[in-house]
DNA sequence: ATGCATATTTAAGCTTACTTAAATCATAAA
DNA sequence: TTTATGATTTAAGTAAGCTTAAATATGCAT
């Protein structure tokens, strides 16, 4: 039986599922040939091994779908993926964008092992700096609002203050003066990697925020 | 130009380099091929791969030499394996094996940039936990004695003593009252890990350490 | 120096993951 | 309903990285 899952098939798993979950239809060879930047030969090449391993499936022309294994390996992956990105942005500081990119690369490199020591060093976190979930070890997914810091949030949404986690006098001195308390509604309207800076609205307070304040303030998305 | 080196380039350029260290002689594709665990044919069928990219001096028959580029190539991983043990060691808390098995694989999924950043992190260590030299980003190794907590030394081997990097008194007053000075010389008679001991003598004194006061003294190798 | 055991290489073939080019299907417009 | 346009599949081929089996070279013992 082989049960090694090359990169190849894990990145291929990987994009019908997203696909799978987005969009929610159209999840055609070609979609996925695209997404992966390969021919649509190759894809349906693909689809067709993927299919005889029972991880989709597939008929000639109609649409790919994910077998419970193919979905169960795709929430493996994705657990990976999100772990590391959590685990390189708190450890060791990175960037959204950089941790998306080192992640893509080490999810196919990382043993069950070292993912659950990773998991464990972490305190079994829930979701990854994007704030997307991420599934456990039995891919099981929290669906509750995702807390993401400020420093990670994205632009131009509302968030709603729902923690405040400094340590310091001074920092909760500061929240209190202007108008950040939980419940808050919170706009960040732009992030200033380079120096580290992060330019939020509440209400009609324009504030700057440095990266420990931007750290320590948690916002989850608004329900409206 | 082909400038990417796959997977199986890099661990057969590492295993001509690790034989070439070690043995010095006799680095035939045979050896690697056992080394690797791949037949002759495929370790010849190889050699001759790397040496039209310039990696290796191949000649029928002959010895494998690395050129500059492949010798390059090999210190290179070897960095990214050494950097790989030592953050997972220091971080993670794993132990040599563990250490070791990851390291195989990650060295090879990791970007020059995530490397500089765990370089940095470490504080661009000298040493992985096993005592190796970790080269510098140019390739550079200090040819210094390795200075290795007890934990990670081995076993049966005179070290001396050559830092105590403890930080409370207890410490302090349990290596004084146990001949536990710089230069001592000191022999570590068993690991146990799963309880996280490691048993030494110190002249006539055995003692067992529990693994904070076991990281806490450092060793060098003894100059005979 | 000769022969033989062992090491090494060649040859042929396999799998994975692609490619290009040609063939075929699907479906929306006329 | 027919058609053409675009998507999809098939066919053939490539490269990497292996395998087994057969051929050949090496070098040591005699």
């Amino acid at each position: 039986m082989e049960n090694s899952t090359s990169i190849a098939t894990e990145n291929f798993i990987k994009a019908v599922f997203k696909h799978e979950q987005t969009e929610g239809a159209d999840t055609k060879s070609g979609t996925i040939a695209r997404e992966l930047g390969i021919t649509h030969a190759a894809a349906t090449d693909m689809a067709r091994k993927l299919a005889s391993k029972n991880l989709v499936d597939y008929q000639k022309y109609k649409e790919l779908k994910l077998t419970d294994s193919g979905r169960e390996l795709a929430v493996h992956v994705l657990r990976r993926h999100r772990l590391w990105e959590t685990f390189l942005n708190r450890v060791l500081g990175l960037d959204m964008h950089q941790v998306h990119t080192e992640a893509e690369v080490l999810e196919h490199a990382t043993s069950d092992f070292l993912l659950d020591q990773i998991d464990a060093y972490l305190g079994y976190p829930k979701f990854d700096p994007h704030g997307d979930p991420i599934p456990d070890k039995n891919g099981m997914v929290d669906d509750s609002l995702a807390q993401i810091t400020v420093s990670n949030a994205e632009v131009n949404i509302a968030y709603q203050v729902c923690r405040l986690s400094g340590s310091d006098e001074e920092f909760f001195d500061f929240c209190s003066s202007n108008q950040l308390v939980l419940g808050s509604t919170i706009i960040i309207r732009k992030h200033y990697p380079k120096n580290k800076m992060t330019e939020v609205e509440i209400g009609d307070v324009k504030l700057l925020l440095n990266s420990d304040f931007a750290d320590a303030i948690l916002v989850e998305a608004k329900l409206n």
